[in-house]
DNA sequence: CCTTGGATATCGGTT
DNA sequence: AACCGATGTCCAAGG
C-alpha cells in the first residue's frame, strides 16, 4: 500500500476513534497480544472492529470466536510506521496490550451507528427459578416456597429451599440445560450440607428441560429426584405474572417458521 | 431503502455465501433468535459478519460481545420480503434460529479473505502443565512424575498425578490464574477420591501463580497445600526443552516496548 | 473494589 | 455423540 494511503487511512481512524466512531477494518495484518497469555499471528486478511467504547475485535475469516480482542475501556493509539499502521490497544487491569500493523486495506468504513433498541432475552437459569418460585407445585406436588438462594455453608447457594406437604425441606437445583452429572454431584452436596444442618432428612430436586446421559443413574444412587421443567411452562407462568408481557407479546415472530 | 437496491444487496449477500465468500454488512436491523434461549432486539444500526463456514455475528456498537450469533456450519437463506431482506441463520444442533431483517445497508463488503497464517499463543495451563512434568521440584521437594491427567474414577482427571521422596502420592491440581475456592474443592474431590482408592494418604497440591481471596483458609482447614507457579520460570523450563523456540523467538515485538 | 457463578457460554480432547 | 474441563473465558450481581 502507498505511504500516502497508509497515511490517510492511519489519520481516518484515529479521527473515527477520537469522535467517538465506530470502525471496521477489512485489511492484512499481523497481531500480538501479550497479557493474562502471549500470542502471535502472522499475517493475513481479517476483520477489524474498532468500538466507540475501546473494544477492539479482529476475526479471522472463520469460526464463531475472535482471534485476539480487548473489551470496553481499552484505549488506542495509532502511528503509521515504515509500510504500516500500528493499533494499539492496551487494557489497565489486567494490564494487557495488544498490537495490529496493518499492511494493507481492503475495505475501511468509519461512522456513528445509532442504536438504541432494547435488547430483550428469556430463558435463563433465573427465568426458571422465578417461574418455580412463582408456582412450586409446576413441580408436581403442593409444595411451599421457603426461601431463593438460600446459603448451604461453604457449599454454596441452593437455588430453591421449599417445604413439601409433610412438612421436609426441599433443596432445589436447577439447570437450564440438560442437566449433567455435575448438576447432581452438586445437589448431592446441598443436600447433605442441609440434611447435617437440620438434623434429619432433606429431600432433593434437580429441576432442568433434560437430563444428560449418565446423570439419572447416579441420582437415582443417591437417593434425589428429577423432574422435568417445561421452558413454555416456564414462559406461561412469568406472563401470567406480568414478567414477560412485551416480550412474548413478539416473540414468535422470530422463534419458528 | 430503495425496492431495487434491497434485490441487489440480498443478491450480492446470496450470491457472496454460496461463493464462499465473506460477507460485513453495516445496517439497519432488527434480530430475533430462539433455541436454547429467545431474544429479540429492536431496530438499530449494527455491524453483522457472515462468514463462509456459516458462523453468523451481530455486533451492536458497543462492547465485547456479539448481541446474537451463530457458530460455524449452520446454515443461511436469503430473502427480500416487503421493505426489507430476511437472513435466517439456522444451526441443527441443538435447533436454533436466528432472523435478521434489514431495513437498509450503510455499508456492504463481499469477498474472500486469505488468511493462511499460524496463530500461537502461550500461557495456558497446559503449558504450566507441561513445565512442572518436566521439572516436578519447581514445586520446591523432589517430586517424580507418576501421570498426567490421572483419572480420579468419575470425579474427573488430576492435572498431574506425583510422588514425593517418601512415596506419598502427590494430587496437582493447576490453575493458568488465581486459584479461587472452587479450585480448592476440586482439588478436595480429587484427594478424597485418590485417599480412598488407594487405601492411604494422598496428598494435595494446588499450583497456581496466586491464590484468590478466600482459598487459602478454604484449602488449609481441607489439608492442602499451595505452590506458587511463576510463569517466567515456565517459559525458562519450555524454553530450554525446545517447546517454545520459534514463538518466543519474537514474541517481544509484541509483549512491550 | 473483589468474589462468585451464569452463559444461546464456545472450544477442544477423550471416552 | 456425549462428557468434561479450560478459556486472555466475559459479565453482571452482590452472598
Amino acid at each position: 500500500m502507498k505511504r500516502e494511503d497508509l497515511r490517510e487511512a492511519a489519520e481516518r481512524i484515529r479521527d473515527a476513534y477520537r469522535a467517538g466512531e465506530l470502525v471496521v477494518a477489512l485489511c492484512d495484518c499481523e497481531v500480538y497480544y501479550s497479557g493474562r497469555s502471549f500470542s502471535r499471528l502472522g499475517r493475513g486478511e481479517r476483520v477489524i472492529i474498532l468500538k466507540p467504547d475501546g473494544a477492539l475485535i479482529v476475526h479471522r475469516p472463520w469460526g464463531y470466536s475472535p482471534v485476539n480482542y480487548q473489551p470496553q475501556s481499552s484505549t488506542l493509539t495509532v502511528t503509521v510506521e515504515e509500510g504500516r499502521i500500528h493499533l494499539r490497544s492496551t487494557r489497565a487491569k489486567p494490564l494487557e496490550v495488544m498490537d495490529i500493523y496493518v499492511y494493507n486495506l481492503l475495505a475501511l468504513f468509519t461512522g456513528k451507528l445509532r442504536d438504541e433498541a432494547e435488547f430483550e432475552m428469556w430463558g435463563s437459569e433465573e427465568d426458571i427459578k422465578h417461574a418455580i418460585a412463582l408456582e412450586p407445585s409446576i413441580l408436581g406436588e403442593r409444595f411451599k416456597l421457603v426461601d431463593e438462594e438460600h446459603k448451604m455453608g461453604d457449599r454454596g447457594y441452593a437455588d430453591l429451599l421449599l417445604v413439601d406437604p409433610n412438612g421436609t425441606y426441599v433443596v432445589v437445583e436447577i439447570k437450564k440445560g440438560a442437566a449433567t452429572r455435575e448438576a447432581v454431584k452438586q445437589l448431592k452436596r446441598y443436600v447433605d450440607y442441609y440434611t447435617a444442618a437440620l438434623g434429619h432428612p432433606v429431600r432433593g430436586i434437580l429441576a432442568a428441560p433434560a437430563l444428560a446421559k449418565g446423570a439419572r443413574p447416579l441420582l437415582e444412587s443417591l437417593g434425589l429426584e428429577y423432574r422435568r421443567v417445561d421452558l413454555r411452562m416456564v414462559a406461561r407462568i412469568l406472563k401470567s405474572r406480568g414478567g414477560l408481557l412485551r416480550f412474548l407479546g413478539s416473540s414468535d415472530r422470530g422463534s419458528s417458521r
